[in-house]
DNA sequence: GTCTATAGTAGGATAGAC
DNA sequence: GTCTATCCTACTATAGAC
C-alpha cells in the first residue's frame, strides 16, 4: 500500500467533504440531492461513490469534521491553565467555531439533523459531554486559584455554572442563525458581564 | 357559506397538521413523506390535498402553530404584573413550551429547517423578536418596581440582560433534545441561581 | 369532500468502459 | 480511480369515480 496512494485518497475525501458542506449549508442535509453535491465537487457520481458508499455516509462524515475541530479547542482549552474568568470563555468558544466552519448555522442543522438521525445525534451529544467536562475543569480550577476555594466546593460551583456557559454558545448559535440584524458584539457583551465569576 | 362547514374544514385541517407533526417529529420536515403524513392522518391523498396545496404548506402551517402557541404564553406575560424576580422567567416559558408541543426536540428541528427555508425562518425569528420585547419589558419594569429604577436605566439593563433569559430557553432546547439524561430540574436551579436579578 | 389509482419526475445508487 | 449512462425506487401531486 503505497503512502502516495493513502494521502490522495484522503484528499479525495477532504474535497467532496467540502463541497458537501458547502451544499448542506445551502439546503440542509436532507434536501440536498447526490446530484448537487457532485456538481458542487466538479467530480461524478462514480468517483464520489468510491469514497463514500452512500449519501448519510457523506452526511456522517461532514458532522464530524464540523464539531471535531470544536472538540480540539475544547480540550486545548481545559490544558492551558485558566488565566480569564470563565465569562469570557464563550467568546473563545465562539470565535473558534467561526474561524472553523464560518457560519455558526451549519451547527443548527447539525442539532436539528441529530433528533432524527441517532448517529448525528451522537456526534453532536458527544461535542457538549466534552464541552461540558472541559469547562467545568476550567472553572473549578479557576474559582480555587482565584477565590481559594476548596477543591470539591469549586467542583460543584463549577458543575452548576457551566451549564450557562453552555447555554451562552448554543444561544449565539441560535440567534446569529435565526435572527437578521443579529448584534453579535452586544451579545458576548452582556454574556461576559452578567454571567457569574 | 354555512358556518358548519367552516368548522368542519378548520377541525380537518386540525387533525391533519397533528398527524403531521407527529410524523415531522419522528423523521424531520424534509425526511417525512406525504405518504407517511397521509398514513399517520388515517386520510387518503386526495383528502389532505383538498386542504393543504402542497406539502411544504403543511410544514409551514405546523411551524406556525408550533411557535404560535409560545407567542400567547409571552404576550400574556408581558401583561402580568413582574412579580416573579426575571430568573424564574426560564422555567415559565420552558413549562408552556413542554405543555404545549411536548417534546423541545420539534422546535430545534423547526429552527434548523429555518436556516434553509425563509419562511419557517421569519416564523422562528418573530417569535424571538417577541419574546425579546415581552421579556425586556417585563425586566425591566420588574427593576423599577423592585429596585426603584429609574425607567430608562431599567430599559438598558433589560435589554442586555434579556439575551441571557433567551439562551436560557435555548439552551434548553438544544440540551433536553441532544443529551439522553438532561437533568432538567438542575438545568433550571442554575439558571435560577446565576442569572442577574 | 373523499377515495383509489396513477401520472410524471427526481432521487440514490450501480454497471461497465477506460 | 474515474467517467457516462442508466436502473429502479419512491416521491409529490392530480384525475376521475363516488
Amino acid at each position: 500500500m503505497p503512502k502516495v496512494t493513502e494521502e490522495y485518497r484522503s484528499a479525495r475525501r477532504d474535497e467532496i467533504a467540502d463541497a458537501a458542506l458547502r451544499a448542506f449549508r445551502r439546503k440542509g442535509f436532507q434536501a440536498t440531492s447526490m446530484a448537487e453535491i457532485i456538481a458542487e465537487s466538479g467530480m461524478s457520481a462514480g468517483a464520489i461513490y468510491g469514497h463514500y458508499p452512500s449519501k448519510s455516509a457523506i452526511i456522517l462524515d461532514v458532522a464530524t469534521r464540523v464539531v471535531g475541530s470544536r472538540i480540539l479547542d475544547v480540550e486545548r482549552l481545559a490544558q492551558t491553565g485558566p488565566l480569564a474568568p470563565p465569562p469570557t470563555l464563550p467568546r473563545v468558544l465562539i470565535d473558534g467555531m467561526l474561524r472553523a466552519i464560518g457560519d455558526p448555522a451549519i451547527m443548527l442543522q447539525l442539532w436539528g439533523e441529530g433528533i432524527t438521525d441517532p448517529e448525528v445525534r451522537t456526534i453532536a451529544w458527544n461535542v457538549i459531554e466534552r464541552l461540558r467536562d472541559a469547562l467545568s475543569a476550567y472553572i473549578s480550577l479557576w474559582h480555587q486559584r482565584t477565590h481559594g476555594t476548596p477543591a470539591d466546593e469549586a467542583d460543584v460551583l463549577a458543575a452548576e455554572q457551566v451549564v450557562l456557559l453552555i447555554s451562552a454558545v448554543q444561544g449565539y448559535v441560535v440567534q446569529a442563525s435565526l435572527v437578521p440584524d443579529f448584534d453579535a458584539e452586544a451579545y458576548l457583551a452582556s454574556v461576559e458581564k452578567y454571567l457569574p465569576r
